[in-house]
RNA sequence: GCCCGCGUAGCUCAGUGGAUAGAGCGUCUGCCUCCGGAGCAGAAGGUCGAAGGUUCGAUUCCUUUCGCGGGCACCA
């Protein structure tokens, strides 16, 4: 039985508590999503309800008085074997072993369907992340949010949501102009300024440049730095696709600056912005009216010089994902952009939208880097930078995303690196890889050993039988994966990925507890019993779910290590 | 000055108003003749920064305050 079964229980029971007249309610003091949790403290049941603590004060009972009323009624209900009144209220249900059983079955049918649901089913969704300039590689604060952004549009679609992964290329203006000239400089030997890009890829760069078209030095100016300027973009925005795709991030749009101005996206904006009243002229420049909506101040589309601001860029920008059909526009911005947020919110209500609805923007914040104990400084220009590549390099992709995901992202993050490369036996990621490894061995000698084929999907129902799995780790193991539907939601709907890594590590340490006592395969020349089956059972539910949960995250879910 | 985030075990951090606040690392004690020991069982370790408030109930919500980090533009 699944919790969302029990819970449909649990109001079958509540209602009939009052069709008998023991409860006062009526249908509409009965919560529409009755929470149904698994307990803190296992020895208290399977699963917990606090619905007599939302009911008893409605019905004019204290919370303990409504458990009692409804505690004969829930003790009838199907699969329950236990109901028990706690502390102020709750009630703690435990279920038969065989009823709980069944959650295997049921997962392995599913299989990697399982844990998705459809809360978000019909929604558009547009998660734009990074957004780095193309002036040099993605480094350390950019992986974070590769990582966590890629993982919040799967776990988006998880939950019935239609997601687009979009990456915003700042391919205009003054840092784009600087690196060019950077770059051309290196090429030509000359000093690079002082205020330009000074890092070790860029002599790189140059000497590639130059290799694709060795005539570009004999261009005249000013068609040379341009010439530099585009050529030595073109092959950074390569290398950060590249560097992307290895890295187990893929984006659906690279959406060009530029574009948008060439697009006529710009015009459209304005347009819109125009049309619902918040664009005025002060001071020769056009401005756009976002203190109508908390934002501290009017911000400046055109300048008085009639150049446009980057902020003209961002209405534009957020107007065109709206006419592509985005229901909602999701940004990850780092917290040195926090001041970003009331401005953008405003451009959604100035553009007719409403800002708790159509545009949500997560905050990240940054992520900083000991090395030999000290603090890493980033700075892309000085050149002392540590890249995206540089850590998949280090501590591969899987560990590097798993350790990047795990954290919630408002709460700074500070990696050690060197334990990082080290030990990389203190990362959890390898524990729950190592759980699912393990796992998949014992399935691979069940196989061998001819009990069972090899692929759950050929595994016959009827050879399991859930009663056998009576033991009370069996019984803990069942409980956390059947909740992991809810899990899977939870994040979803928080956009918290890091929930599903903290969750399947509570599986991987669950699996490792029950494996310790609970012999799965038969010893030496002992018979094989319906226990062994029903456990296998047991086994390939749970790699299921872990397999499923590291997919969420982009990790991978290795059957050797 | 104003705005945002953070403050939980020695360290790094989980914790969507609920029960005795959790995990990993580190420290200590046990467990490999047999399914993967990258594992398991247990011990020690806490004024949830502080003070008020709301609530049947606050680590969680509100106010004040202290400490740390980040941000303020007709820059991009």
């Amino acid at each position: 039985m699944t919790p969302q079964e029990l819970a449909d229980h649990i109001r079958s029971a509540v209602m009939a508590a009052i069709s008998t007249g023991q409860l006062t309610l009526s249908q509409a003091d009965i919560p529409l999503e009755i929470v149904v949790e698994r307990p803190k403290n296992l020895d208290h049941g399977d699963w917990a309800t606090n619905i007599a603590m939302q009911l008893g004060k409605k019905a004019g009972l204290n919370p303990r008085a409504a458990a009692e009323i409804l505690q004969p009624f829930l003790a009838q209900l199907p699969g329950v074997v236990e109901v028990d009144i706690a502390g102020p209220g709750f009630i703690n249900l435990r279920l038969s072993a065989a009823s709980q059983g069944e959650l295997a079955l049921d997962i392995i049918a599913k299989g990697n369907a399982f844990g998705r649901g459809n809360k978000l089913a019909g929604k558009k969704i547009n998660v734009e992340f990074i957004s780095a300039n193309p002036t040099g590689p993605l480094h350390l604060g950019h992986t974070r949010w590769a990582a966590v952004g890629d993982a919040i549009a799967r776990v988006l679609e998880a939950e019935g949501a239609q997601s687009s992964r979009e990456f915003y290329v700042n391919d205009l203006g003054v840092q784009m102009d600087k690196f060019g000239a950077s770059v051309k400089a290196a090429a030509l030997g000359e000093t690079i300024a002082e205020d330009g890009y000074h890092g070790a890829y860029i002599p790189e760069l140059a000497e590639q440049v130059v290799l694709q078209n060795p005539e570009i030095v004999n261009l005249p100016e000013p068609e040379r730095t341009d010439a530099f300027r585009d050529a030595a973009y073109a092959l950074q925005l390569v290398d950060q696709k590249r560097v992307l795709d290895n890295f187990n991030t893929h984006f659906d749009v690279w959406y060009s600056e530029k574009s948008l101005h060439t697009s006529g996206a710009v015009e459209r904006g304005f347009e819109k912005l125009k049309s619902q009243g918040h664009m005025f002229i002060e001071g020769g420049a056009t401005w756009l009216r976002t203190s109508d909506f908390d934002d501290d101040k009017d911000r400046v589309l055109v300048k008085a010089d009639g150049a446009l601001t980057y902020f003209a860029s961002d209405t534009a920008y957020y107007v065109d994902k709206r006419n592509r059909g985005f229901d909602l526009c999701i940004y990850l911005l780092g917290a040195d952009h926090h001041g970003y947020v009331n401005r953008l919110r405003a451009v959604a209500a100035c553009a007719g939208d409403d800002p708790d609805e159509n545009i949500q923007i997560l905050i990240g914040q940054m992520v900083k880097m000991l090395k030999n104990g000290e603090e890493v400084r980033l700075s892309k220009r000085a050149g002392n930078i540590i890249t995206l590549e540089d850590l998949v390099d280090e501590v591969g992709v899987d560990a590097a995303r798993y350790s990047l995901i795990r954290y919630p992202v408002e709460s700074p993050l500070v990696l050690d690196l060197d334990l990082l490369v080290s030990s990389t036996n203190d990362n959890p990621v390898y524990y729950v890889q190592y759980a699912h490894a393990r796992i998949a061995s014992v399935i691979r000698n069940a196989a061998e050993l001819g009990l069972i084929p090899a692929n759950t999907s050929d595994w016959d129902p009827k050879t399991f039988d859930p009663a056998e799995l009576s033991d009370a780790r069996e019984g803990a193991l069942l409980g956390l994966l059947a909740d992991y539907p809810r899990v899977v939601a939870s994040a979803a709907e928080l956009r918290e990925p890091h929930r599903i890594a903290r969750y399947i590590e509570e599986v991987a340490t669950s699996y490792h507890s029950f494996y310790a006592s609970c012999r799965v395969l038969p010893q030496g020349d002992e018979p094989v019993t319906a226990r062994n089956i029903s456990r296998l059972w047991l086994c390939g539910a749970t790699c299921q779910v872990i397999f499923n949960g590291l997919e969420l995250l982009g990790v991978s879910a290795p059957e050797r290590m």
